[in-house]
DNA sequence: GCGAGCATGTAAACAGTTACATGATTCC
DNA sequence: GGAATCATGTAACTGTTTACATGCTCGC
């Protein structure tokens, strides 16, 4: 079992879902943490129904359109539940390009270094903002205990985004100080 | 091209590195924002080699031990600078196993919530103290221009660290209020 | 002499991306 | 009628991980 496949059990348990309804939940509420594209969705599914840990029932969307709605089994529950406690290894390990560059940027003037860090600023704000809007939706609504994880990962993005665009400030400031 | 080789472009370009550099570096001082298995490196480095981007000089390491230390070439510079200057797709996706099993907390009682937020906090206090001991040291060997990534890429996974162990206090309380 | 670390490589399996392929539904 | 979106799947390729495989060096 891979992580893809906890990661779909755990969404399908929240509520019944579609291959399809998977594919926008890791492209879109879910993408900060963890992502998939759609062609690994189907064959997972298929998978986690062999395996027993999900069944599906099939929906007529309109006249014809057969759709498969998944739910989650009593198995897959007590093995979300196993996995969702085991310990965590030590810290991820993530990949970012703009950083990677901007590790090389020796090779860069001023203006291109400012550049590229400005250009980072605007899209952290831009997301940030699209964040603030999905948290407002929340802070209306009072929420536990369905939405804890939603409200609490939110959070967690909205934090990380604010210290970037602090840390990217600080770095315009740095480098105008010393070149 | 794929990323790591642009990334071990840069590295050499750096300084001459032998693939076992390269394998404890990308483990080591640049895992925050890229990371590679030792058996990605050599084919990699290979691959650089052929396509006359790096090249190789063999160093006799004690009495036999033939060891290949990799420099850059003038083409392997101009394309790595050209890369440097490429524009960033939006934002990195990065996957964080934690986050996604506190998104599915909701099976959690307050006890297993907390546990794990608090081994969280533990795990990023320590990678946080160990980012600090090494920005002493940048503080008082004043670094421009060569050590501007260094410099700025450490105060980033700071800033990242410290943003999270505020995140992970601030998830306690809120946990503490409403369970 | 021994163990930790230096040093280089390959193979197989697994995960992830990009592209292909098809068709229905809903709303304008 | 057409466009955006809903809906499901496969194929080929690329990237990453885990494991295998070997041997030297340096310091104690």
């Amino acid at each position: 079992m891979n992580i893809l496949s906890y990661a779909i059990l755990g969404l399908i348990n929240k509520e019944k879902l579609t291959g399809y309804d998977l594919t926008k939940i890791f492209n879109d509420s879910v993408a900060d943490f963890w992502s998939a594209n759609q062609s690994q969705i189907y064959p997972e599914l298929k998978k986690l129904v062999q395996a027993g840990l999900i069944e599906y029932e099939v929906v007529i969307q309109g006249e014809i359109l057969e759709k498969k709605l998944y739910s989650i089994t009593p198995e897959g529950k007590t093995t979300l539940k196993k996995w969702i406690l085991e310990d965590d290894p030590v810290l991820p390990q993530s990949k970012d390009i703009f950083k990677l560059r901007i590790y090389f940027a020796e090779h860069l003037n001023k203006e291109q270094l400012l550049g590229k860090l400005t250009k980072r600023q605007q899209k952290c704000t831009n997301l940030l903002k699209r964040y603030q809007i999905k948290f407002n939706d929340y802070q209306n609504i009072p929420v536990p205990p369905i939405k804890l994880g939603d409200y609490i990962l939110l959070k967690g993005a909205m934090a990380q985004l604010e210290a970037q665009l602090v840390w990217l400030d600080e770095s315009i400031d740095y480098i105008n100080s010393i070149l």
